[in-house]
DNA sequence: CGCGGCGGTTAATCTGTGTTATTCACGCGC
DNA sequence: GCGCGTGAATAACACAGATTAACCGCCGCG
């Protein structure tokens, strides 16, 4: 077991989805077997590095992540790189992504990768016959386009230092809300260059950034591994407001019981 | 008649959808009709500057923008605002507001308004009754988000020459696409301020950049109104592809014709 | 009629971040 | 064991774009 695949801990395997979307609403039982059942259907591993889909393909499938961190990136045509979100386990990729004739933009994976394949056939069946989960579902597309709008604030407002912060925290709670971070330590697979094609920034003052944010006191980042020390003075510094991120569940917040 | 108003011109009306949508799928006299009616039944108006609606507040209805131009933006908590979509006659906001608890960012009229409001119980009678409407308004809402995601890529990777150039070609073609645009020549009702705003630069810098394509012979704007000189030289200026709009509707380009 | 505010323009100065380059540590393949 | 590639860490220097400030024209308003 090399250094990549220990980045995707135990624990999270198809469990990841259904955690995250248990942080929007209940789900029964009936619904939580029926996303594992579709979610067992038809696996697929990539490497790290590897590109699970492709500018310019026909999108036919939708991807849940089950394993391991990919994201989404656009190449301008000189070869500058845009990251434009990172995938964690428990995240798919646009429901309806079958009405476009082509991507515009790449996914790639960061780590080795295990994701679900579902079909449109499956998918439509599983909607028609779950209302919870279509509802959480559409929940978890309308969170995705917050974070993006949120990655615009990010990059159009933000200095290198809060920028940073800012995506730390991000990727600190949506982990967490995926049941894949606890007491400020996570995994973070994410190299200083990717983190570079993330906010914009060059590798160079990425690295500088860093330095700063632990000579603060305020994360530990090494070996693809990340404490963060002091979460709320993070947040302040970051402007970070986890609001878009609509975790809000109303009442139960913490009962991941059985229905 | 002020100065305001007039940067909506004409022919748009309740129109700019339909026409907006026919460019991704064939509408039948019916679904253009049922498209007229449900445009009908509730409009609002709004003041240049008056805010549409506002973070924090519990989504009802979903907006169409009949006339005028909006857009989204967030504020940070200290005073520093990014604007983080534009939104033209045609377009609609998120189609599934309603599953969400709070708006997480604010949408303000940037010139005068008119918006038709539709309430959840219209807005599924449509799409029960209208399946390629239902098809054409999903498309409507993948390409929002591949614009969101494009925005990234812009403030990320672009100078501020290659950013506002590409912002006036986005711009501009969904202007065109929404039959408010030809021969180069659309109205811009925004501010310097609001470009700033909208591309991450100080409104100095905005200006000093305008200059530039001015005097590149790249485009004109005056009085709110642009035009666009040369477009080819302006999208290779701006890496501009068009891709991710997309509009390429198989086959059928041209014809709004009826069915 | 004069005043104030907004949008636009320009200039001088300062600074955050990019660029280029070098070095080090580590793991891998041969 | 050696060479190589990749990720990380620093340093010196350059520059795009921020900041501050002043000024103009226009329009609406008292």
């Amino acid at each position: 077991m090399d250094h990549l695949s220990s980045n995707a801990p135990k624990g999270a395997g198809a469990n990841a989805l259904t955690c995250k979307l248990q942080q929007f609403t209940r789900l029964s039982l009936a619904d939580r077997a029926a996303l594992e059942r579709v979610v067992a259907e038809r696996r697929r591993t990539f490497l790290g590095r590897e590109d699970i889909s492709r500018e310019g393909d026909k999108p036919t499938k939708i991807y849940v992540m089950l394993n391991g961190w990919a994201c989404r990136y656009k190449f301008l045509e000189d070869g500058r790189r845009q990251i434009v979100a990172f995938f964690l386990p428990g995240d798919l990729c646009d429901l309806n992504i079958f009405i476009l004739r082509q991507m515009d933009h790449s996914i790639g994976a960061l780590t080795d990768v295990t994701v679900a394949e579902i079909g449109r056939d499956s998918f439509e069946r599983l909607i028609d016959d779950h209302p919870r989960i279509t509802q959480a579902l559409w929940w978890e597309a309308l969170v995705t386009i917050a974070i993006q709008r949120e990655w615009t604030v990010n990059l159009g407002q933000r200095d290198a230092l809060e920028r940073i912060a800012h995506l730390l925290c991000e990727l600190y709670v949506r982990l967490w809300s995926a049941g894949l971070a606890t007491d400020g330590h996570c995994a973070f697979p994410v190299t200083q260059s990717d983190l570079a094609d993330a906010t914009g920034l060059s590798k160079v003052h990425v690295n500088r950034t860093l330095q700063e944010l632990r000579q603060e006191g305020l994360i530990r980042l090494a070996n693809r591994q990340l404490t963060i020390l002091d979460l709320d003075r993070l947040k302040r510094l970051a402007v970070f407001d986890p609001n878009y991120l609509h975790l809000d569940r109303e009442g139960a917040h913490l009962d991941a019981n059985n229905e």
